[in-house]
DNA sequence: ATATGTGCAAATCTTTTGCAAATTC
DNA sequence: GAATTTGCAAAAGATTTGCACATAT
């Protein structure tokens, strides 16, 4: 089961001074030059709209119902698309069901994935310290950093009380 | 505080005043009264010495260097006992070269991993920032937390200038 | 002696690919 | 019309499982 106590809705909120957002997909493809098909449009908006974590099977569900002849190819096909434009984020969600891999559009600032290994809740969470750490990072290493994937499993507070 | 950067190798150095290191497994196995075989011993030490980080393929490659009969299934069968109890940490490294996944003993400090998208250089980055903010993270969500993962890909400082 | 671990081979699950036909610009 | 995307079906890659036999305590 995959309880989500805070997602967009309220990953929305404010960070600080800061709104959490995510950009829109379809504009971005678009500032991009990239080539629109139907079933494109529809995986992209089921992406960005969607409550939850969607895996590729379950975007592909989702799809069917409303064009039955998209294939799970072109599913993972927009995928790699945009992985690799950097609009989507990759989470294993400490692979709490299975390998799958689970996505999201990116927010304008990064945030983690909690997951508890009890009751399977995700919580979302965005802090200064986690852009702190990313400067730290780059600074220090380096790197230009492209993509940044912080999870993290655990009781969740309800469970760790249950527990003891 | 200080903090270092190091590779595979160079961990193990320091950190701060503080030394990094992986706790010996085979005690570890020990002292919760895990039965021990043969193979078990031989899989955790190839493990627990290795320079690299190994997929189960490649461990077991190595260790049917050592002892023919060991399976595929011996294998994945032991990586998940060791990722049960705690004792390795699982990473993904970017997925840069396919979906396997990558086993480490654990270190006594968390560690991230910057990976290189262009040379696939893998760094290892251990800070108090990061330390921070699991603290940071723990008080703020409520979560006892028992893994975490950090993962980051980019483009290390050669390949970058190399680029530009 | 009993509970636990292992090899084998087959199954499962997720993701990728080659190619002819369809679609987009 | 040329370049790109898609469906299909098959393949590939990673991991898991059932079961008879072997091993550890």
């Amino acid at each position: 089961m995959t309880v989500i106590i805070a997602t967009e809705s309220q990953l929305g909120r404010s960070k600080g001074n800061h709104i959490i957002t995510r950009p829109s997909l379809m504009e971005e493809l678009h500032e991009r030059g990239v080539r629109m098909t139907a079933q494109r449009r529809l995986l992209v908006s089921i992406i960005q709209d969607s409550p939850r974590h969607l895996d590729a099977a379950t975007l592909l569900k989702i799809a069917k119902q409303k064009d039955s002849a998209v294939d799970r190819a072109t599913v993972y096909r927009t995928i790699a698309l945009l992985k690799n434009l950097g609009l989507i984020d990759e989470l294993d969600l400490m692979h709490l069901e299975g390998e799958k891999h689970y996505y999201e559009a990116k927010t304008n600032w990064d945030h983690c994935h909690i997951a508890c290994f009890q009751c399977g809740a995700i919580l979302e969470y965005a802090s200064s310290s986690f852009e702190r750490l990313k400067q730290d990072i780059a600074k220090r290493s380096g790197f230009q950093i492209r993509v940044v994937r912080l999870e993290v499993g655990g009781l969740c507070e309800r469970c760790r009380k249950r527990a003891s």
